[in-house]
RNA sequence: GGGCGAUUAGCUCAGUUGGCUAGAGCGCUUGCCUUACAAGCAAGAUGUCAUAGGUUCGAGUCCUAUAUCGCCCA
């Protein structure tokens, strides 16, 4: 028996093989095909700028593993791959570029600028794409799109003009979120909440007209005091009632500023009186126009003090606030301060702290396209998995406010908007104008701010098939089948491709939304670059085979459950294709062709094991195929994992053994070769999607060998690959119910004679004698037809069934009881008394224990009257079988003194 | 403050419409380099299923509170 194949499965040596293979024979590539049903998944877009972390291994698993299961299913799939350019961030890296050789983009200016961020993205952009092929990401590459390409910024653009047209977009001056770092507004999603401990400063504002007396106002931003230009009440506040119209000054500044009254002001907050400040705070700002208040701004886009402010110009907004206080204690102006815990927005690209800050924007408006989201939900057509994801879609959708989309940075769609420089009018076009529309005026001045990258994001199911061009792929591959995301982005990504698909095509742009799991630290902390606790996949991919990293990930992902993560949890996977690779190299070990006889096989030549394991393969199937159905993926791997394990390898190869190695038995070995076969090549179809490189190789190993012989070969090895083979379909035929029952009864009865080995150091390799009792003729006839298997299963030289008829008493009291029989190893062998004792005692007990739980059910008049039959049935079964087990252990027990005695 | 999730073996987690003296992997104990696999084989041990009530013939599973941890929203 000879073989190139190692005993360690090598995944370096086979994985960029079979990519290569896959990539150069185009099988992941698709047209559309009106005689197929197409299956679409269209990719979270990366970030152009992003390397492969565990969030993305994690996602792209889970949609490589439905796409190939589709594609397996004869589905026309297309998996469209791609990046975004990511506006922002793709801006800061560039820049950082640009620092190091001492320039940055003023220097450069807009044009150059950009052409620089091309140029970085033309060498590194596709990285995270290169990474993918990586672990086995069957995309069809032919179709990569990006969200700056030509064709996707005509979609922009046309989407921009639609909306703009319908009166959907407006550009308004607004209090918006602003990042005194990035220097760009960013949408209220943008912004991360955290609890900060601050404090509240409580202030007091002397009246103007009797400076002595004094109102208290209390705030957590003390700085923005420099914009104040009123001090609101509530208006039903009895305290301050009177007071409503005096006139206040404000102190440091000096401006006269009158205390108003509005109904938004919480009397339980502070004092009851709260300072105005409609530049910098979103409720002052609704509060100013409800009284026509001034605008007063005070800070500078970089968050520098600005304005009517004196010492403290050009000072940052911290410093200001540091400056300010002392200022104010030394006045006196200070009444108290608390400790207070407050809610801080942070920028979510590089956590700077938000500034509301007054500013012109361009906005959608989001009522109209939310409440036609909210009206396809109501009918189902978008299913969230897992279902709970739905409530929180749309509570979002309802509590929807108008989303910024105007962006001050360069790196991005730029907004088709132009400004006429004589009368104001603005132009909004696909082409670029040459003059005003109202006026004639030729002078026009471009919008210098781009869209928000989720903009783009929100076009991606149908931009990337082409939109607005009415291409074949669109009709064809649109509306998408199943979104695979995390659920950080519902809002940001889900919920506005929803909103943009009724709103342009009319039609949801997915069918289905599967939300897993966040991948998180060992500690359950979130993987990030500062904390250092990520765990890089392309290392785990090196170090145990993307295999591994698939499955085991697979194995700890339970639907849409967070995992924690260390390293060696891949071991789990690794070990794992290790197994199925040796089960295979023990089958081809076993079907090399100068050995394979060519027999005839009649049906009766399969044993009890053949259709035992045929029958739990076809089951297998069926679940399978019904867990990746509902996107229970784990379900599904541990299925196979178990089956492979545990049914497979521990007792099918193993009970086949004697059969192949039976050369004078030309027809038992052609049928264990020959179920074999069959079953591994079944197997191997089934775990694909899963473990794609690790079946590829050891299926083309099997296709050449079985290839070769007639008798063994399957229709389906015909096929170039195994990534476009038909999916397996269960056969009920196939399923003997009987035999799946017969089975579990006699792997119990050679692990009892394991475990009598076990416990008098008999080694496995000794062949022993062993004696059955069964009961009755019948239960003896039971085992009688699997004396082979339990001979061989069990390393017996002897077997002997029978029906007992009275227990003798002076037989070697090494016994175990499985069901209705007993079992005795015959022979001379050590005993140790107090060993053998305890353990049947220790038996006996539990056994004694269990019918105590059966006889209490059935003791029960209203258990026996109201539950199901077969459920009582069954509990009457067990009771049966424990009291003949509990009196077998009792005979054994005494068998034990008596042997004893001797 | 509102919503959602988690709490099961030493650790990490399964357990889908209630029928289980509760399972897996790792770890642990014992014995094995048995010609597919020591990344393995064989045999084991281990749990008041967070707490308290309730519904039910029957609850890890359903309901109501509570506690602890985590996430999201305001």
């Amino acid at each position: 028996m000879e073989t190139d194949l190692p005993t360690k499965y090598n995944p370096g040596e086979v994985e960029d093989k079979w990519y290569s293979f896959w990539e150069e024979g185009s099988f992941f590539h698709c047209e559309p095909d009106p005689d197929k049903k197409p299956f679409t998944i269209v990719i979270p877009p990366p970030n152009v700028t992003g390397v492969l972390h565990m969030g993305h291994a994690l996602n792209n698993i889970l949609q490589d593993i439905i796409i190939r299961w589709r594609r397996m299913q004869g589905f026309n799939t297309l998996w469209m791959p791609g990046t975004d350019h990511a506006g922002i961030a793709t801006q800061n890296v560039v820049e950082r570029e640009l620092a190091k050789k001492g320039s940055n983009r003023h220097e450069l200016g807009r044009e150059k600028f950009i052409d620089e961020v091309w140029k970085w993205k033309k060498e590194y952009g596709s990285e995270i794409l290169k990474q993918l092929r990586k672990l086995g990401c069957s995309c069809d590459w032919e179709r990569e799109r990006f969200t700056m390409d030509e064709g996707l910024s005509k979609a922009v653009k046309e989407a921009f003009v639609k909306l703009y047209e319908k009166g959907l977009i407006y550009k308004g001056k607004y209090i918006i979120n602003w990042c005194p770092r990035c220097l760009t507004a960013i949408s209220d999603d943008e912004v991360e909440h955290e609890d900060h401990e601050g404090h509240l400063w409580y202030i007091r504002y002397p009246f103007r007209d009797e400076p002595h007396l004094f109102i208290n106002i209390a705030t957590t931003r003390p700085e923005t005091m420099l914009g104040d230009v009123a001090v609101a009440v509530n208006p039903d506040d009895e305290r301050y009632r009177e007071m409503i119209g005096e006139m206040l000054i404000l102190p440091v500044v000096g401006r006269e500023i009158p205390i108003i009254a509005d109904d938004a002001v919480d009397p339980k907050f502070g004092t009851g009186a709260v300072k105005v400040t409609p530049a910098h705070d979103p409720n002052d700002f609704e509060i100013g126009k409800r009284h026509n208040l001034d605008h007063v701004v005070i800070m500078n886009e970089d968050g520098t003090i600005k304005g009517d402010a004196g010492d403290y110009i050009g000072m940052d907004r911290y410093e200001c606030r540091e400056a300010l206080i002392e200022e104010l204690k030394e006045e006196k102006h200070i009444v108290k301060v608390q400790p207070h815990s407050h809610s801080v927005g942070h920028c979510y690209r590089c956590r700077t702290v938000i500034e509301p800050y007054l500013s012109d924007q361009w906005f959608v408006k989001m009522k109209p396209l939310a409440d036609a989201a909210i009206e396809a939900q109501n009918k189902r057509d978008v299913n969230f998995f897992p279902e709970r994801w739905t409530k929180v879609y749309m509570s979002w959708l309802e509590n929807v406010r108008d989303w910024c989309i105007s962006r001050q940075i360069w790196w991005g769609h730029r907004i088709p908007a132009w400004q006429c420089e004589n009368c104001d009018e603005i132009i909004i076009t696909r082409e670029t104008p040459e003059k005003c529309t109202k006026c004639g005026n030729d002078k026009l001045a471009e919008e210098t701010d781009v869209l928000d990258t989720w903009f783009s994001s929100a076009l991606w199911p149908f931009s990337t098939m082409g939109w607005p061009e009415e291409t074949k792929e669109l009709e064809y591959y649109y509306p998408t089948s199943t979104l695979v995301t995390d659920r950080g982005i519902i809002y940001f990504w889900v919920a506005r491709m929803v909103m943009m698909g009724l709103e342009i095509r009319n039609r949801v742009p997915f069918r289905d939304v599967f939300v897993h799991g966040t991948i998180l630290d060992e500690l359950g902390r979130k993987m990030s670059k500062s904390l250092g606790n990520g765990i890089d996949p392309l290392l785990m991919i090196d170090q145990y085979g993307a295999d591994a990293v698939r499955t085991s990930i697979i194995m700890l992902t339970v639907e849409g459950q967070d995992v924690k993560l260390n390293e060696n949890k891949f071991e789990m996977g690794r070990n794992f294709i290790n197994k199925v690779w040796n089960a295979a190299r023990f089958a081809i070990m076993n079907l090399q062709s100068d050995e394979l006889p060519d027999a005839q096989i009649k049906e009766d030549d399969y044993l009890l094991e053949d259709i035992w394991i045929i029958s739990r393969l076809n089951s297998v199937t069926e679940t399978c195929t019904n867990s990746l159905e509902k996107y229970r993926f784990n379900e599904a791997i541990r299925t196979l994992y178990e089956f492979i394990w545990n049914d497979f390898c521990d007792w099918y190869l193993e009970i086949i053994k004697h059969r192949l190695y039976d050369m004078d038995n030309k027809e038992g070995r052609v049928v264990a070769q020959k179920v074999l076969v069959y079953v591994l090549n079944n197997t191997l179809h089934l775990l694909h999607p899963f473990a794609p490189f690790m079946t590829e190789e050891i299926w083309q190993h099997l296709k050449s060998i079985t290839s070769q012989n007639e008798s063994i070969t399957v229709d389906s090895m015909k096929s170039e690959s195994l990534m476009i083979c038909p999916w397996p379909e269960k056969d009920a035929a196939k399923i003997d119910k009987e035999v799946i029952e017969t089975m579990p009864l006699l792997q119990d009865i050679v692990r009892a004679v394991r475990n009598i080995r076990h416990n008098f150091n008999i080694p496995n390799k000794q062949e022993i004698t062993i004696q059955i009792f069964a009961h009755d003729e019948h239960a003896k006839k039971k085992l009688d037809v699997h004396h082979e298997f339990l001979k061989k299963m069990a390393n017996l030289n002897r077997l002997e069934i029978d029906v007992r008829t009275e227990f003798s008493g002076k037989r070697i009291p090494l016994s175990e009881v499985v069901g209705d029989y007993q079992i005795f190893a015959l022979g001379d062998f050590d005993i140790v008394k107090d060993k053998e004792r305890e353990k049947q005692l220790k038996h006996l007990n539990k056994v004694e224990s269990h019918l105590g739980v059966v006889q209490k059910k059935l003791h029960n008049e209203s258990f026996v009257k109201n539950a199901p039959e077969e459920i009582v049935n069954a509990e009457k079964d067990k009771e049966t079988e424990l009291l003949g087990q509990i009196t077998k252990i009792k005979e054994a027990l005494q068998g034990l003194e008596k042997s004893v005695s001797n």
